[in-house]
RNA sequence: CGGGACGUAGCGCAGCCCGGUAGCGCACACGUCUGGGGGGCGUGGGGUCGCAAGUUCAAAUCUUGUCGUCCCGACCA
């Protein structure tokens, strides 16, 4: 037998650990916290990059690079933002090694070698930036600045799973400046909207727009608007955030400008930001116990055809016909794989490309050749079927559409059937507790409720979603006066 | 940082209690029969048992220390 994937119902934690490294999607490595992307899942990382970048530019922003090391004065600058990220960075203290006298073959930290000032190892980069922005910004003519980075960042996490939460994590930070209030939220709400079809058109995910309570929201900003997910095993997972950060980094950082009469005011600004931790949420949506499942329009591999034959000469009649719809196939745009692999067999080769979560495969041998037929079968549904060789591209590109509407509309399904509403707390622990998935509740508006409900019942408030109906109610928890219902579940 | 496990072949593990020739499965290489759902048979290569000290005639095994990883919790994209 090959590589065992431990089931949903069984451990969802180990189906999920199990999917990440037999997948062939990521491995743990030698640093504590810290994964190694295989190639495979870096492909798909690479996709979904390619698909943000261009929605980036689509929408006026630019990419430059910003360092990886923020002087500690810096980083300090923003109060709120330091504090909030202050208790998980890593700092870099000296910058040399040598021989250690005790201890021969081994190298220790040069003593002599300790920096006038630690460089924080950036967690999210607004210092840096803001920093740098100070010199580029003087008038309203240098406004709006729309620049997004490309990076990795630093967070020591004392508890790390793969892709969801990572010591070293890759993502993207956009980070803007703007002349007015109004023209920064618009921005804040105009890249919620993009991650929102990001997620829901290219990764078949849906997703709940809404905004944070102040509990949940960036350190740093006046407003975290976000993307929630709903996973498989009924806990949310927060799959972007946008947020609108007023002037306090403007304020921090003395960055000003001149507007048209020459007033100086403080510039408005935005960050937001996506990471790897996308893919865990790729995963925990929509695999199921026999590997992943990958959307078409990110996979890797969109198609993977697997000849069956005996002998080279009907190796040879395979090739042929199969190269052409390969050439095909790529003439589309569509990404194919022929594994014609002499060293594993036709039921290996399936096994393993569901693993892998390829969204359609092929199988193609002597029989098929007879008839002018081939197998098609998705990794979605596994349903099987044998389609007329002509015009199998076509098929097959139909096909690829219907699995992404498809898985989007399964997933969607999902998270209706876990939506729930209440207004009785032993209903609302009871409801977390069987079906987990969003319960929608009053909520008083208060930090101490929100913290006594999150100890009591393992649960946090998600967001208050955008255009939230108001109606008079009573906190769930302590029956104080509520004018709109919150949504709470508890999540990774 | 608290609690719990584990470091033995590329991977997964047994052996340790009771010290004495380092083993199994998968993977890999070669041959052969195969090939429509994780193949069969045969042959073969691969290890300073995480590291360091100690006890002993003798340590994968006992003792101490150390490093690391994973899992559960608090913190968090």
């Amino acid at each position: 037998m090959g590589k065992e994937i431990t089931s949903r119902e069984q451990d969802y934690s180990q189906w999920y650990n199990d999917l990440v490294i037999k997948g062939s999607l990521a491995d743990y490595s030698a640093v504590r916290g810290c994964m190694v992307i295989k190639p495979y899942g870096f492909a798909l990382w690479e996709n979904m990059r390619d698909v943000l970048d261009k929605m980036f530019k689509d929408t006026g922003h630019q990419n430059a690079y910003f360092p990886l090391f923020v002087p500690k004065s810096l980083f300090e600058a923003e109060e709120k933002n330091a504090e909030g990220f202050a208790k998980e960075c890593a700092v870099v203290t000296h910058y040399r090694l040598k021989a250690d006298p005790n201890n021969k073959g081994k190298l220790m930290v040069d003593p002599e070698a300790k920096l006038e000032e630690e460089l924080v190892v950036r967690p999210t980069s607004e210092a840096i930036i803001w920093s740098t922005y100070k010199g580029w910004i003087q008038s309203y003519r240098d406004l709006p600045l729309l620049i997004n980075q490309w990076a990795n960042v630093v967070r020591w996490e004392m508890r790390t799973r793969l892709f969801l939460r990572t010591a070293e994590f890759l993502w993207q930070e956009g980070h803007t400046a703007h002349a007015t209030a109004i023209e920064a939220i618009a921005e804040t709400k105009q890249m919620l909207d993009v991650y929102a079809d990001f997620a829901e058109n290219w990764m078949a995910l849906p997703v709940i727009k809404g905004v944070k309570s102040a509990n949940e929201r960036f350190a740093g900003a006046e407003d975290t608007y976000c993307i929630e997910a709903l996973m498989q095993d009924g806990k949310a997972l927060q799959a972007g955030t946008s947020h609108f950060l007023g002037q306090n980094f403007a304020k921090a950082f003395d960055v000003k400008f001149s507007d048209k009469e020459n007033k100086l005011d403080y510039v408005w600004a935005t960050s937001w930001g996506v990471s790897t931790r996308l893919i865990g949420a790729l995963v925990m949506a929509h695999s199921d116990d026999d590997g992943l499942i990958l959307p078409p329009r990110i996979a890797p591999i969109q198609v993977v055809i697997v000849p069956i034959y005996k002998g080279d000469e009907q190796k040879g009649l395979i090739d042929e016909k199969v190269l052409a719809i390969v050439k095909n196939l790529k003439a589309m745009g569509i990404s194919v794989k022929y594994d014609d692999s002499d060293n594993a067999r036709p039921g290996w080769k399936f096994a393993e490309y569901e693993l892998k979560g390829v969204p359609v495969r092929m199988a193609i041998g002597a029989r098929d050749l007879q008839n002018n037929v081939v197998e098609i079968a998705r990794r979605d549904t596994k349903e099987k079927q044998s389609v007329a060789m002509e015009g199998i591209e076509d098929y097959i590109k139909n096909l690829l559409e219907e699995i992404q509407l498809s898985m989007y509309n399964k997933a969607k399904q999902f998270r209706t059937d876990h939506m729930f509403s209440t207004d009785n707390w032993d209903e609302f622990l009871q409801l977390l507790d069987t079906k987990g998935g969003f319960v929608s509740a009053h909520w008083d508006g208060t930090a101490e409720t929100e913290d006594k409900i999150k100890e009591l019942s393992k649960a946090t408030i998600r967001c208050i979603p955008l255009n939230n109906p108001q109606e008079p109610g009573k906190c769930i928890l302590t029956g104080n006066p509520s004018t709109q219902r919150v949504l709470f579940a508890r999540a990774y």
